[in-house]
DNA sequence: CTGAAAGCGCTTACAG
DNA sequence: CTGAAAGCGCTTACAG
């Protein structure tokens, strides 16, 4: 049987409503009563009963996070900082897997309405109709995925600008065709900032190598077909994906840069720490994800939603070589 | 302004008792009062109040989940199992990292109380009291970590059996002096696995070297110290400091694993590509979890907990040269 | 098959 | 500074 309010107030001798304002704050009391009040519960080991807090206040402090698709260091990474972030703004973080159907993902909504009052998407289907969820009394703010509508609220990052500063690097380092080996979710501007680079360099050759996956085992399955395309420079749309390449590239002779420069994208750890070490293009998480919890934080502008694009980085690494004088390698460059 | 059970009755000119009836489940309805309670429901976008439903029922679909420190694979693969498993139990996950004291761990539960009715912890600092959680109404599990008492359910990675394995395979490899690069949390039995295959085989020494850290940086910092030590065999407690440590080598001319074989812990994807492909140790996640969620879906016996171990396993790749043949270099064999 | 009523545990005006 | 009462939105016996 539950302690509740009412039972720490009789113990006490006072009413429900002084034992509230002693133990859950509000309100002046005199100090021996909150003295005695304080003890009653602390002798019956008395728990507030979250439910009915919420269920009476109308609201409550947990932010509802749909994650993103598959297990990597980015994905976790952004988590573990929107987690963090919201926790000091006093949210806990509710974890949930965007579902497979529509149907699906607004019956979990429904079944988070009453405790959470936001939902971070960091997942996203594109086949679904992000507007139906307007209807629901939960507010929707999307990181890194696009809906599609400015009917939400989207921090989004922009990855062009990266991809073009990678191939360019590529290009001062020497190469004359660059392959871009691109996943089936090539999204935010990869392709974009791809061939943005190739255009403004006319000479450069280029060619698109379309792969399934994003992980290890594809970057080590396309490897022949990279080598077989006559590229000198490679662009992989992770990192997974390049330091797969570098494991095909070994077993079969190809040094890394002299033959072939690399570049991957996200920032990974075991990138910086690859023989050579692994150019590539770092997120704006830590900008993403303060914005969104600063509309959570004061999210009372109902109606008004905000657009943000953010830039990515280019971290050039021993992968890609630089004219300017051999690198003394060694990973503490790397400005992880 | 909340559309309620009241206000969907009202439309559809039933009672409340009825709406309820049709739109969460329970007692006989007439088809044609339903059809009308379904449309009117759809027709004022009715959304159910959890708050008001936990509260009325005492109960909730939550289960906390404390996070371990650090950012590393391991980490995040057990919470997606984690999250996976607890959903198709019909659960939603909270998600929380573990506070600096007891006292903001209690205050943390405390605010769980009423939405969560299990904590699962994945992480623990053994200067807390686990036992003042046992005041709480809510049940704790400890995975991977041992709160020191068998009041809680427990289930825990044995560690000593891999880390055994690893370091008689590396001995039957042909090292004769072999380093064990231990962290400060170095826990779970490595140290004493390590010790009994040392002990097995008296011709072998040993050293052991402490590191305060278990990342990258820490395996490459302590890679002078390693060649210094002569081992021509060395076991690392986590894989990210044996890749750190491939770093080292190979900038200071050493190969593995003609000069120096190696071994890491934890069975991290990137190990799998690297070069050479490092043999590991792997974790029991996917039993562990199951066992944890297992707990919260029959969690009535009261009362009654379990400990249960977990043995881990070895997998041999080419950073332990194996003396049988010549391994052909790819990494599909890895076992990932 | 359906309705009127009580109550989950808290908070919030409203009086005194 | 303190108390009696209403009510958040749902579910659960209890009648009919």
């Amino acid at each position: 049987m539950a302690i509740t309010l009412k039972i720490v107030a009789n113990e006490a001798g006072v009413s429900v409503r002084t034992a509230g304002r002693v133990l859950r704050g509000g309100g002046p009391v005199s100090g021996v009563t909150a003295e005695r009040v304080r003890k009653a519960a602390a002798r019956l080991s008395y728990v507030p009963n979250a439910a009915a807090r919420n269920l009476r206040r109308r609201s409550c402090r947990i932010v509802g996070v749909i994650t993103s698709d598959g297990n990597h260091e980015l994905i976790h990474t952004r988590l573990r900082i929107l987690e963090r972030c919201l926790r000091e703004a006093g949210r806990d973080t509710l974890l949930g897997s965007l579902p497979g159907t529509q149907e699906e993902l607004e019956r979990m909504l429904l079944e988070w309405t009453g405790f959470a009052d936001f939902v971070i998407f960091t997942n996203w289907n594109p086949d679904f109709c992000a507007e139906r969820l307007l209807k629901l009394p939960i507010r929707c703010i999307f990181l890194d995925r696009d809906p599609g509508t400015d009917k939400f609220d989207r921090f989004l990052t922009e990855r062009a600008s990266g991809v073009r500063e990678v191939i360019l690097a590529l290009i001062r380092s020497g190469a004359g065709k660059i392959a871009h080996v691109s996943g089936i979710g090539s999204s935010g501007g990869r392709i974009e900032g791809f061939d943005s680079a190739i255009r403004a360099k006319p000479k450069v050759r280029a060619v698109r190598i379309p792969s399934k996956g994003s992980e290890f085992a594809d970057g080590y399955r396309l490897g022949a077909r990279i080598l077989r395309s006559g590229a000198d420079g490679v662009f992989f749309d992770t990192d997974r994906m390049a330091l797969g390449f570098y494991r095909y590239a070994h077993e079969h002779g190809i040094r890394i840069p002299e033959q072939i420069a690399v570049a991957g994208f996200d920032n990974d750890t075991p990138g910086a720490y690859a023989i050579p070490s692994l150019s590539t293009v770092a997120h704006p998480l830590e900008e993403e994800v303060r914005e969104a919890v600063r509309i959570v934080t004061n999210g009372d502008r109902k109606g008004k939603t905000k657009t943000l694009y953010f830039p990515t980085k280019l971290i050039v690494r021993e992968s890609i070589p630089m004219n300017v004088k051999p690198i003394k390698p060694s990973p503490t460059f790397t400005g992880k």
